[in-house]
RNA sequence: GGAGAGGUGCCGGAGUGGUAACGGAGCAGAUUGCUAAUCUGUCGGCGGGCAACCGUCGCCCGGGUUCGAAUCCCGGUCUCUCCGCCA
């Protein structure tokens, strides 16, 4: 969420910086504000009262040591007041309190100055391209009809032992889903990035860390008798790790990366989004995660942009870059770079990749800090990204690689996942 | 799942109702002068102040009792030991 300081002193930046998502903050903010003034006079009063109140206690401590009960008895008697008067104050501060942080949850993060105003993917600023899209070679079969006739992934044999959407990975489908897994890991691990085998399962301190508590409470699947939520990214688990860490400035930046399933309950989806592999409710992808020093944190951005560049690059797909216009963006992020990969047979563009900086958005809900040379406490920035999510890639690969015969892989993956060709049976 | 013990600062560790001993590490300053020693300081949140600084809260977390809680009471959580179950 955003800091109280931050509206404070640069409310007019904010509130222009909000306008670009379409959400008009003003009233929020106003409303924030004042709860703030009334708050910070309120623990001024408060702090007052404890004070008073401290020096009668010692005083009464001093007395009874001193054997003289009756004047202690008499000092005990100024008390009550003052107790009265502090836990009433309490009350109200902490009501106060909660006003101003549920205010402040329900505010979206400021987008970057760079952000396009928009309200739509349709508003969304294509920064890359690479790849040829245009040639549409139209015998090319859709990924689910070679999944199928390849037995690549069973989707009938997910549905019936889970349900739609927890497809089965076989054969060659599995280990070219294993031999990605291990490519993508192994790039994020030259790239510097350290990596993690995170729980798959998170608490719901967790999930308010990095945002997908309260306002995607829906999208994850709970376990109710263990208050436990499935985790949708390996963002969660990996940026919690630093929850309520005070990091050291040199060591920053800190990289992190993960390979997990995701699980998602994607509510509301329909009809030709759902189809094949295009959105599924577990799916496999590795992130990378960074806590930056504010003032790297955009050249940090940039870096991991590159990265996944990289990755496509060597997959020889085709692929753009979109900079999310302030309506497209997530509520917590600053500035995000979309990836999207070409699906040839389906002549359109797949998501595959989301790379974010949430500058202290997250942070701040982290208290994740580090000591400056200030000497003062600053908040860090943090960003991440799918590098890759799997299955709209592997959706890509099988049908921007097909020939007459089959399916070529990549010669960067061949080594790991041990063949050159999925032959059509 | 059952029983017991425990959680104090960066680390070790005292503290059974009077407002966090003591020892060590790192860092900073001062001082001595040289394989270093000594002294002082050292954390976080919130509020006030230009600032030095002041107030308040923080002894796993949340409540409660009390003039006053690390200490007593209730709930939770985590760790350890034993038993049970188990890949």
């Amino acid at each position: 969420m955003l800091t109280i300081q931050s509206l404070r002193e640069e409310k007019h930046r904010i509130l222009a910086a909000l306008d670009k998502r379409h959400f008009d903050a003003r009233e929020a903010i106003q409303q924030v504000l004042e709860w703030d003034a009334v708050r910070r006079k309120t623990q001024a009063k408060l702090d007052d009262t404890l004070a008073q109140s401290n020096v009668l206690s010692r005083k009464i401590g001093g007395l009874i040591r001193e054997g003289k009960k009756e004047e202690a008895e008499a000092v005990k008697a100024q008390t009550s007041s003052l107790k009265a008067q502090s836990s009433e104050l309490k009350e109200q501060m902490q009501a106060l309190e909660t006003q101003i942080h549920d205010a402040l949850c329900h505010i979206p993060n400021a987008p970057h100055a760079d952000v396009a105003a928009g309200r739509s993917a349709e508003d969304n600023v294509e920064t890359f391209r690479s790849g040829d899209a245009s040639t549409l070679e139209h015998h090319k079969k859709p990924h689910w009809d070679i999944a199928e006739q390849c037995q690549l992934i069973d989707f009938e044999l997910g549905a019936k032992v889970t349900g739609a959407g927890f497809p089965f990975y076989r054969g060659k489908g599995a280990k070219l889903q294993r031999g990605l897994i291990r490519f993508f890991l192994e790039q994020a691990d030259t790239a510097g990035y350290e990596e993690f085998i995170p729980p798959h399962m998170i608490n719901p301190d967790s999930g308010f860390g990095t945002g997908q508590l309260p306002d995607k409470e829906g999208q994850m699947y709970h376990m109710q008798d263990d208050e436990l939520y499935m985790i949708p990214t390996a963002e969660v688990p990996l940026t919690n790790i630093y929850r309520d860490v005070m990091v050291k400035e040199d060591d920053l930046p800190i990289k992190l990366c993960g390979y997990t399933p995701c699980f998602r309950r994607e509510a509301g989806s329909y009809g030709k989004d759902v189809r094949g592999l295009n959105r599924l409710h577990q799916f496999d992808k590795v992130e990378i995660v960074q806590f930056a020093h504010p003032e790297e944190s955009y050249a940090t951005l940039d870096g991991m942009v590159e990265h996944v560049k990289g990755l496509l690059e060597a997959l020889e797909l085709p692929y753009r870059i979109l900079r999310l216009c302030g309506g497209d963006m997530g509520f917590t992020s600053a500035m995000t770079y979309d990836f999207e990969v070409w699906s040839a047979a389906q002549e359109r563009w797949l998501e595959v990749s989301s790379v974010s900086n949430f500058e202290t958005y997250q942070a701040n809900r982290l208290k994740c800090r580090y000591k400056g040379n200030d000497g003062k406490t600053h908040l860090v920035h943090t960003l991440n990204g799918s590098a890759l999510a799997l299955p709209r890639i592997v959706a890509a690969l099988l049908e921007n690689h097909q020939d007459n015969s089959g399916i070529r892989i990549p010669s960067a993956i061949v080594p790991h996942c041990g063949f050159k060709r999925i032959d059509f049976s």
